[in-house]
RNA sequence: GGGGGAAUUCCCGAGUGGCCAAAGGGGACAGACUGUAAAUCUGCUGGCACCGCCUUCGGUGGUUCGAAUCCACCUUCCCCCA
């Protein structure tokens, strides 16, 4: 099987410029692709994480990546697919976020030995000078073919700001650049990115007067056709110290049943006939599937033995209410008054809940337990010897801590 | 530049002087039912020392016994005209 018909088989691909020429280059190892990565925070989330994937099987094939950090772009902010403008950042949080996003992403793509590029465009972008850019691109754009683009249509409502409406010249440059610098044939993105993209492919032409290619890929989405990888705390990353393995493992174990089968064959490297296998699977057995699913995905991200780790928890708390292997949170004698600390005070401390009100609503309702038995006063207590050997307490269904005083 | 309108608790959105911690909806959270799913039903949704008190209705001042509601200025956004 090609690599273009893995793409397709695994649902990846959402649109394409030229699809028998892309078909013939990355299949046959003659792409020089890149995937922009804009670095709007400290970690690469999930949607990251498909491009780089992306990469990773384009890269399999013998094509070479060039992984682009927009440390330019980010000082712009691209306004596809937002109703509001983003929140501008500094300098320093750009330079500084692309240097955590460098850090992740050599875990996943090798860039030995040229085998990959990484470069940032504030290289190029930076230098660039205003009235040079106008005439030399700027006229190659036609502005009402601008406003008519996709990417701007639900901020032709709310207001689209000047800075904001040259992102997609700003990445169409990057193209046109990496297209003259390094042979950089095609990007692929994000479905999200398509007019960005086009833009640039555009640009070559008219400059150039060569073809470049693009493809975008689909956007993760839940059944509800909504983007995966948020959770109500924002997103999915895969920084372990911004969600924890267990989380992110958590995160997958819990995704619908109508997702699962998606999500596996988008996200993981599992070979298709196996994915076919799992689907005819039905009811309960699509938790083996999400087994599955949480553990390879973490597993990709967080390494074998951490997979392991979140996976034992989980049937552990889940299972037979073993107390072993849930997180771990130490309390000091500053947490105690008089020798104790009270039900509400120990649930905040241990970040089960976020305020004491909300304890008070969650023991109220019958969500608060310990070692597996219901609360029900909001008065209780616990001295230090009662937590000296630790003890796991559990807010709802899913969220456990162990609490242990030393 | 001229004219008009808007800013409310996580989001949308009521509220135009006291009965407002603020209707309604969404979401989130908790419970029942389950399969750590979905749907459904119920509860709940600012904080705390919780039958009470404190902080909130873009910002700063002011009027008033009392303001989310009135006045002034400021900030931001939208619409129409240029």
């Amino acid at each position: 099987m090609t690599i273009y018909d893995e793409l397709v088989a695994r649902g990846l691909i959402a649109q394409v410029t030229d699809e028998e020429e892309i078909k013939e280059m990355i299949n046959n190892g003659k792409a020089v692709f890149y995937i922009g990565f804009d670095p709007t925070a400290d970690s690469l989330h999930v949607g990251h994480f498909m491009a780089l994937c992306l990469m990773k099987r384009l890269q399999m094939a013998g094509n070479k990546p060039v992984a682009l950090i927009g440390g330019g772009t980010a000082m712009v902010g691209d306004p596809s697919g937002r109703t509001d403008m983003r929140q501008m950042m500094t300098k320093e949080t750009i330079e500084h976020n692309c240097a955590c996003f460098k850090k992740q992403m050599s875990r996943f793509i090798d860039f030995s030995d040229g085998k990959a590029i990484m470069v940032n465009n504030a290289d190029w972008l930076l230098d660039l000078n205003y009235v040079e850019v106008l005439r030399d691109v700027g006229a190659c754009f036609s502005v009402n073919r601008m406003l008519s683009a996709e990417c701007y249509k639900q901020r032709m409502e709310k207001g689209l700001s000047f800075l904001e409406f040259n992102y997609m010249i700003m990445q169409s440059y990057d193209f046109y650049h990496l297209y003259q610098t390094l042979g950089c044939n095609m990007q692929f993105g994000g479905d999200d990115q398509w007019s960005n993209m086009l833009g640039g492919t555009e640009l070559i032409r008219r400059k150039l007067g060569k073809d470049a290619y693009a493809m975008t890929i689909n956007l993760l989405l839940n059944s509800e056709g909504k983007k995966m990888g948020k959770t109500q705390s924002g997103a999915v990353w895969l920084d372990p110290e911004k969600t924890t393995p267990y989380d992110f493992y958590q995160y997958w174990r819990n995704v619908a049943d109508s997702d699962v089968l998606k999500c596996i064959r988008m996200l993981t490297f599992l070979p298709l006939e196996q994915i076919d296998a799992m689907e005819s699977w039905e009811g309960a057995q699509l938790n083996r599937a999400k087994e599955i699913l949480a553990y390879e995905l973490t597993s990709l991200v967080h390494g074998e033995e951490e997979a392991k780790k979140a996976e034992a928890s989980a049937k552990a708390l889940f299972g037979a209410g073993s107390d072993a292997t849930a997180p771990v949170v130490e309390l000091g004698d500053e947490d105690f008054t008089d020798g104790v600390i009270d039900i509400g005070s120990l649930l905040v401390k241990a970040g089960l809940v976020a305020s004491k009100s909300e304890a008070r609503r969650a023991i109220e309702q019958g969500g608060v337990a310990v070692e597996g038995d219901k609360i029900t006063d909001f008065k209780a207590t616990f001295t230090k010897a009662d937590l000296a050997d630790g003890k796991t307490f559990r807010r709802g269904k899913k969220n456990f801590k162990k609490i242990i005083s030393k």
